[in-house]
DNA sequence: GGCACGGTTGTAATTCAATTACCTGAGGGG
DNA sequence: CCCCTCAGGTAATTGAATTACAACCGTGCC
């Protein structure tokens, strides 16, 4: 029993009320959004003030710690008192998108929407997965991935890098390309689905696929309860809370891309020096396709 | 985490203790003393544990509540916890990747990275230069987007926002299909080439044939100086530094992204309402494509 | 259409932490 | 020597937190 700061065996509290919201039950949503709403003020009230707030019972808000992994009320009441502290000192310049900020501000928040993003997940990030999804990735003769939408971009840009370094892998988005891929991966083959909210329905369907036949099979998504996490075998979850300008996936990609950018290091460097000799041979190739101007040899 | 607190940054409550200690009774001296050497300890003991500890009973620790001007002993327990919390604050992990880091300390400087590159682009972007492109974009009738490999995924991304909100829009990464889009663009088209080093040919040579046939030009590039800077009428810069992990595009990926998502934005809100109403339409088409348990219906 | 089932929610009983009321004993002054 | 005061504690009481249980609702399966 050390310190309240470091509870469990995720990061923060908040990040992780998010996550887990989708999966909760009317009436525990509830809770959580007022939780979210005003953690501070919640810090400060009893279990029957916030149960009425909540407009539920006692007993919902008990269960509501015990689904976000705290053990009992008065240990969520010392989280939030914690948490509410820290962000106080830190604060918290974003809100939402309206239609009439001005350009100025769209900038502004964007980018601390994508800055917290980011920050978040990596806080959150399940190191221990995230290992094991290096180490099956690595050794894996090929790997799948399969993302729709925004999330197939996701999916290439990894592609591209692992094969970079000469891992083989493949990115799909077409349902009917998943499944057929999918039927022919094999024991040490990997699959990784990529789905921020986890509920889209090809990508489940093709990492379940994938398992059948053996695969590891991997999710990358914002929900761990989702239907995509459940069907994995490791899950590394990202931390975005999407702005409700309803334009689709912004700083939910930042996480995502931040994520695979970890995976793929850490693939590159247990493949060392292969993949810096590979890496070299690249960036060789491409270099006649440069301007002068700039000694830069990067590629894009 | 439990050191004996000695000198500054400590705030307004353990002072209050060391101020009034020796105004106290030795019994809950013993109490403040136990407070003192472990607050985030403390906080998580109930009045019976720190009772124990400082060798005396409940209604003692009541007392030195009162006598520290605490109402109670929760709301100890939540100062302590709120107090503690802000002493550690995450300090920041720079610095450049390395073969042999650990994977968590990959995932630190990484997002690390990736949080710089974001904040200092958005410190630098040119707003103005924005607003015009913004302007351009949301009136003209075609909008070419030229990348070449992580940058084309920057292109598409874009292209499938603005085609959410009917923009008119098309990403390409083939040279040939990059110089035939260009010779077909018109006065009110505009043509958006992206690449960090700004030294991609394809890139630049497509944007100066666009150029020639009269669209605006816009340039999304790391290098004010580089010559598709150069080429174009407008200029947007991003500011990554990437790592030297000869992985390619990382953060400066990010940047690009969040580049894209501000012209985006910009684009939609002076489009609205049809934006509003295109993106809820297209939200609603993908909706039978989602499973259930979450009730979010944002792409990917 | 009805019936069984799993999952959700609330009510009531119970446990446990926190607080208060009250008691004891030690020291000091009249 | 007795009484008064006050530190300190025990035990009773209150009220918060938790658990046990029952009602309910939608859903899928005959």
């Amino acid at each position: 029993m050390t310190s309240v700061t470091s509870p469990g065996p995720t990061g923060p509290l908040l990040v992780r009320v998010r996550a887990v919201m989708p999966a909760l039950a009317p009436a525990e949503q509830r809770v959580a959004n007022a939780v979210l709403a005003d953690p501070g003020g919640v810090a400060a009230m009893t279990i029957s003030e916030l149960a009425e707030v909540a407009s539920t019972s006692e007993t919902t808000v008990i269960r509501f710690c015990k689904q976000i992994g705290v053990p009992g009320y008065p240990q969520l009441r010392l989280q939030l008192a914690a948490q509410s502290a820290q962000e106080n000192i830190r604060p918290e310049v974003g809100g939402d998108i309206e239609p009439g900020d001005s350009l100025a501000d769209v900038v502004g928040k964007v980018a601390f929407a994508d800055e917290r993003a980011v920050r978040e997940t990596a806080q959150q990030l399940d190191v221990d997965a995230l290992s094991k999804v290096v180490a099956a990735v690595a050794k894996a003769p090929r790997v799948d991935l399969y993302g729709a939408a925004a999330s197939s971009f996701v999916a290439l840009d990894l592609q591209q890098k692992l094969h970079r370094i000469r891992r083989v892998a493949f990115a799909w988005s077409d349902v009917h390309v998943m499944l057929t891929s999918a039927a022919l991966l094999g024991e040490d083959d990997v699959a990784i689905g990529i789905s921020h909210t986890g509920t889209t329905i090809e990508v489940v369907e093709a990492l379940e696929e994938a398992a059948k036949h053996g695969a590891t099979t991997v999710a990358v998504t914002n929900f761990p309860r989702s239907p995509l996490a459940r069907t994995a075998d490791l899950v590394l979850t990202t931390a975005a809370r999407e702005t409700t300008y309803r334009s689709g996936a912004m700083s939910s990609r930042i996480a995502q891309l931040m994520v695979v950018d970890c995976l793929f290091i850490g693939v590159a460097q247990s493949v060392l020096p292969d993949a810096r000799k590979a890496l070299e041979e690249t960036a060789t190739a491409v270099r006649g396709h440069r301007l002068k101007s700039s000694v830069n040899d990067q590629q894009n």
